[in-house]
DNA sequence: ACAATTGACCAAAGAATATTCGGTATTGGC
DNA sequence: GCCAATACCGAATATTCTTTGGTCAATTGT
C-alpha cells in the first residue's frame, strides 16, 4: 500500500470534504476517474484512516432553546495520569461536542452544547465543578456562528497539486 | 408547512447527523418509515435548513505538516461596524475553518488550519498583524484532538423525543 | 534483462438504491 | 359535511452501487 497521497487523492478528499452525499458517478466525473476506479479509491482512503465518517451539519440554533458556548479549561497538575482522567471525563459527557488540548496559557478548550439555561447552569456547575482535576475555567456563550466551512485542500496544499 | 420538529423529524436527523452516508433505505428503516416518506422528510428538513450540508471528516492530522490552531481575539472597538469588517476578513481567508462571536473577556475563536510553521507565521504576522481591528490575540496550537462528535439530539432533547 | 508480481485502471453487468407517481387515509379549517 | 392540505404507502422506472474479470504499466526479484 503506498504511503502517500497523490493528485487524485487529494481531490477525492477535497470534494468528499464539502458533498459527502455526492454520488460515485459524478464524483468519478469531477475527479476524471471511472466509477469503478473512484470507488476503489474512496474505499481505501476510508480505510486508511484520510476520511473519518460524513456527517450532516445540523443548524442547531434552528433547534428551540440551545445554547452553545466554549469553556477554557486549565488543569491543576499536569501529569500524564491527570490528562487522562480529565479526557475519560468528557469523552463520557453527551454535551461536549469538540475538545482540543492546546499549549500555551490554557490545557483544553471545550465545545459545549445545551439545551436551555437549566442545562447550561448544571454543565457548569455539575460537571466543571464536580470535576476535581479542573483549577479554573471560563465559560463563553457564542452569540454568532461567523463561519464554518471545511479546509480548502487545494490552498492548503496548493504546490503538491 | 409545519412549524416544529416532530419526533421523527429529530429522529432522522440524530442519524443524518453521525452517518451522512446512510441510504435512504436504511435510514427509513430506522426511523419506521417507508423510504418514500422518509425521502420527502429528509429534503423537507434540508428545504427548511435543518441540514446545512453534508460534510466528511478528513483526518487533517494525518496530512504532512498541518498545523491546527485555536486563536482568541478582542478587538479595539466595539460598533457594529468593527464587527462587521473583521468579519467580511475573517470570511475571505481560506485558512480559517471556524469562527464563533463569544461573550465574555474576548469578541471571538477562531479556528485556523497551515500547512506549516511557515505559513504559521505567515498568518499571524500577516493576517492578524495586519488587520487594524484587533486589540490583542492569543494563538494556541492543537496538540491534540480529544474528541469531535455531534451534539446526541435524544439527550439534548430527551424530553420531547 | 526479463519474468513475476503488484497496483491502478476500465468496461460491463447484476443487485440495490433513488426518485417519481398515483392513490389512500387522516387532519384541520370553514 | 365538505374541502384542502398533509403524511403516508406501494409500485414502477431511472440511476446508482458494487462486483467481477481482464488490460496495462510500473515495480520487484532473480
Amino acid at each position: 500500500m503506498q504511503k502517500e497521497l497523490d493528485k487524485r487523492d487529494l481531490n477525492v478528499l477535497s470534494v468528499l470534504q464539502n458533498e459527502a452525499r455526492i454520488s460515485n458517478v459524478q464524483l468519478a466525473e469531477r475527479v476524471g476517474l471511472s466509477p469503478a476506479a473512484c470507488w476503489e479509491r474512496v474505499k481505501k482512503l476510508e480505510a486508511r484512516g484520510y476520511i473519518r465518517r460524513y456527517l450532516g451539519e445540523i443548524a442547531l440554533e434552528k433547534l428551540p432553546g440551545t445554547i452553545n458556548f466554549m469553556v477554557l479549561v486549565t488543569l491543576k497538575t499536569h501529569r500524564a495520569d491527570d490528562f487522562i482522567k480529565f479526557e475519560t471525563d468528557i469523552q463520557k459527557s453527551a454535551h461536549v461536542v469538540r475538545c482540543v488540548a492546546v499549549g500555551g496559557g490554557f490545557d483544553y478548550i471545550l465545545e459545549v452544547v445545551v439545551a436551555g439555561m437549566e442545562a447550561y447552569k448544571d454543565f457548569l456547575s455539575g460537571f466543571l465543578e464536580r470535576n476535581g482535576h479542573i483549577e479554573k475555567y471560563s465559560a463563553h456563550v457564542v452569540t454568532k456562528n461567523v463561519k464554518s466551512q471545511s479546509v480548502d485542500l487545494n490552498v492548503l496544499f496548493a504546490d503538491q497539486i
